[in-house]
DNA sequence: CATCGCGACTGTATCGTTACAGATTTGAAG
DNA sequence: CTTCAAATCTGTAACGATACAGTCGCGATG
């Protein structure tokens, strides 16, 4: 038997660490490129072959080294999850990890947090995961009409998914919720319940979808014949008691609305705080109705009336979305569009 | 010139990829060795050879290659955050990982988010972590008595920090809130209010920090001279509407307290509704003392004091121990206790 | 003048995996 | 009795980095 033949491990390899395709070779006696075409299904592997590898490789519990398969193949099976630092205050982070992380448990990918801190930052997350290979794909939100990162991954050809739409005809994967709908509807059911001066908390006007609510609202005043107040001076990214002041102020005048559409369930908060602040009452002079991401408005005001985006719901649909697109799917195909719906009101106890 | 010399690259690398230590060398006529020795500070290379290496490594914008760094000294320079997929409604993670990545932005490691989905299998991440070398360091948090993630994590040596302490008489990193003294000053609040029937919503008895809040609780009621009523029924771990349901029939009982002590933000929503179902006033009847990880009750029950547990901090907190352990730092020196405090009303608007 | 030590640098092997180009066997075709 | 193709299996090199064991030149020492 010559010693030539370095692929076959006659030396059972210096166990006590975990197995490896060196493992797998010496119990079977095979040569270890025998072995990972094997596990992988190789067209030139025999069928009994194949199945011994895969009865021992399963026995000794095999899983392959990222850093190896990283290395040789350049594949991460990373997914990078690119968020701001500045955190909305009611963090909508929770719920996007854990739907991303469902989807992603049932494969080998990892999910890796990649943070930016400044807005004008936005770009050196996406150009450090080009420039080191970090990922296999990408998960972008606070979307931009005209978004440079979407661009820059598409130029790249590295996978992405954006949580909301762009308008720079490139057809790529996203998921959003349909905020025109979403306006549209609140206008509906507060001209329904006789309010006629309407007032929009907006989302900041770089995002793309301020102008989808601003149409959705805009839509929703023609339809039903209502008018719009306006209330440009701050917008859901501003500091709760920014918002709370100017509403305040505005519900002081003679132009006070009579019917509020919250583009965010934090800013609700502080609306009903100015609301509160001058002296109105939520449901008698005023109605709301407002985006919420969670449950603490229908509990602690249930006169608001929400409509709840699921955000663990757009976790697991991004997800799957980038994953589709690693996987060469078509963009077309990747997209998905999550319908507004009012909530029930929270259910009353049975008992007496 | 003898093209022996495989480690000094005459050939150009084969530019359009990344820089790597090749094309360092390559640039600078050294070895490869040289270079990675060189951008490490190894004492045997020369003062300007270092300088000159150094000077190309940042012109070039090289950066090492994790695969190779993980394959080659099993380094992975990852961070591994376990989470349980239940998330609580209020989504603690978001400020965490906020938190987390904040301090890991200055430093060569990444976080990757481990998720697990029922409560029995809290060991299988650690267990996977441990099996595959997937992390230098871990982040656990819900922490037992007597933990088993603990005590495996320590028996393999593999740095790790705690969110919440154990009592295994095991050494270790943590950060935790301090929720015996939170209780303590909430019961002590509550009588300086005349309140003296008190009630605990608890954390769920198999955490640590059940006994703690407990402890303080009752620590509370002997100094204050105030009796506790029971309420086990439930506890913070449990939906918002059970929790409702069991508080509303409290309530309603001849027992009803008059002050609630509430160890989480959410299940105060649901301890306030189930005693306004009882036809009881938040202020009036009954005054609250709850712990708030976010700023909603602040805004929306003023009535309610609140002691507000900053998890950004924590998350910040956690990194640094991390790091530390990994470091070798004594654990010892790595445990930090956050100090609970009443947060003052919102500030009223200025304007008249 | 050999030898030693030291400073500065370098080649080789290796981590685990896979692409690629063989190698070996078997059986059928000529 | 070649020759060839198909079916299986295998060795080598490479991905990028680092541990280790050198090598080389040079001034000091005996």
């Amino acid at each position: 038997m010559d010693n030539k033949t370095k692929n076959r491990p006659l030396t059972p390899p210096p166990d006590g660490g975990r197995p490896t395709l060196k493992t797998i070779a010496f119990m079977t006696g095979l040569g270890i490129t025998t072995v990972s075409r094997a596990l992988k299904d190789a067209p030139d592997i025999g069928a009994e072959t194949k199945e011994r590898v895969r009865l021992v490789a399963k026995q000794i519990g095999y899983q392959p080294n990222r850093a190896g398969v990283r290395l040789r193949t350049g594949k991460t099976n990373v997914i990078s999850l690119v968020l701001t630092l500045e955190e909305e205050i009611m963090g909508i982070t929770s719920p996007m990890v854990v739907g991303i992380t469902e989807i992603l448990a049932g494969t080998p990918y990892h999910l890796v947090v990649t943070p930016y801190s400044a807005v004008k930052d936005a770009m050196a997350p996406i150009r450090y995961i080009l420039d080191t290979g970090a990922a296999d794909g990408v998960i972008i939100s606070r979307t931009e009409p005209h978004d440079p990162r979407v661009a820059l991954l598409t130029e790249r050809g590295l996978p992405f998914v954006t949580h909301g739409r762009t308008e720079m005809g490139i057809v790529h994967p996203y998921h959003d919720f349909d905020n025109e709908r979403f306006a549209y509807e609140a206008v509906r059911k507060l001209v329904a319940r006789g309010r006629r001066k309407l007032v929009l908390l907006e989302p900041p006007p770089h995002l793309t979808f301020y102008s989808h609510m601003r149409a959705g609202f805009e839509r929703g005043l023609r339809d039903f014949q209502a008018d719009a107040v306006g209330f440009h001076q701050t917008n859901i990214d501003h500091s709760l008691v920014e918002i709370r002041d100017a509403f305040e102020v505005l519900m002081r005048s003679e132009d006070a609305p009579d019917g509020i559409v919250s583009g965010s369930g934090s800013g609700a908060i502080a609306l009903i705080a100015g609301l509160e602040m001058a002296k109105k009452k939520l449901s008698e002079d005023c109605d709301m109705v407002s985006k919420s991401p969670s449950d603490f408005l229908r509990w602690l005001r249930p006169e608001v009336m929400t409509m709840y985006e699921d955000i663990r719901v757009a976790g697991r649909e991004l997800a799957k979305a980038v994953i589709g697109h690693i996987d060469g799917q078509p963009p077309e195909t990747l997209q998905s569009l999550s319908q507004p719906e009012f909530q029930p009101p929270i259910t009353r106890g049975l008992r007496a």
